[in-house]
DNA sequence: TCTAGTACCTTGTATAACATGGTATAGCTA
DNA sequence: TAGCTATACCATGTTATACAAGGTACTAGA
């Protein structure tokens, strides 16, 4: 599993990504991303996470019937929220690089 | 610069990774992270890690004379901390592929 | 009627990066 | 000698966020 620190700061960014591909619904989204290889991602971060994407205006909401349960909260993104999808990547990118300089490098002596 | 956030759960197997490298000192790492590109990583997160990674027995270290400043405390990986070093690196492999599986892949109905 | 699955949400806790501020040594220069 | 910079250590308090735990409510099937 990965640790749920090393998840800070991600899930955000790929609760964004995962709505830019599809409008879709909280309770889909944790499931989505246990898909993706995340591991269980508990309602109790999905939830958070999807209020204060959506207090920030980075998405926006449609209601509409279940057939299986209760309504459904479909998000898609609004311009802001292409933005900041766009600078997660930016940052992710960078940490990666930062990380494999480290890490593909070898000894320090080599 | 890479969010704080996103920093999380990474710096402290990077830090081990740096020391693996080559014996070193907090002062000095924070420096390497800055030239890895991580950007400035300050003292006030440099020494806690270090400080936690010395209480969990990952790292000891050697107190040796410094020619411009203060001693300076050297440290080395224990056999825990090569144990822990590399299931960093399995969670950091897991958590890219991971990431890489949902923005690789475009939308969702291609 | 009871259970499972779906679907929403809130509250409290733990972790870790970071800002800030403090101490102390060595070397340079005015 | 005084003052500055770089080096080097450390502690305290704040903030952001993942997550556990618990609650509500609807649908369908046994």
């Amino acid at each position: 599993m990965i640790p749920s620190q090393m998840l800070k700061g991600v899930l955000e960014g790929c609760v964004l990504e995962i709505i830019r591909k599809q409008e879709t619904y909280a309770y889909e989204i944790s499931k989505l991303l246990e898909e993706y290889g995340f591991g269980t991602i508990s309602e109790g971060t999905i939830y958070p996470i999807i209020l204060r994407l959506q207090k920030s205006d980075l998405i926006k909401a449609t209601v509409r019937d279940s057939n299986s349960g209760p309504k459904r909260k479909y998000y898609h993104l609004t311009e802001e929220g292409i933005t900041k999808l766009n600078e997660f990547k930016d940052n992710w990118t960078k940490l990666e690089h930062a990380i494999n300089q480290l890490f593909i490098g070898g000894n320090a002596d080599e």
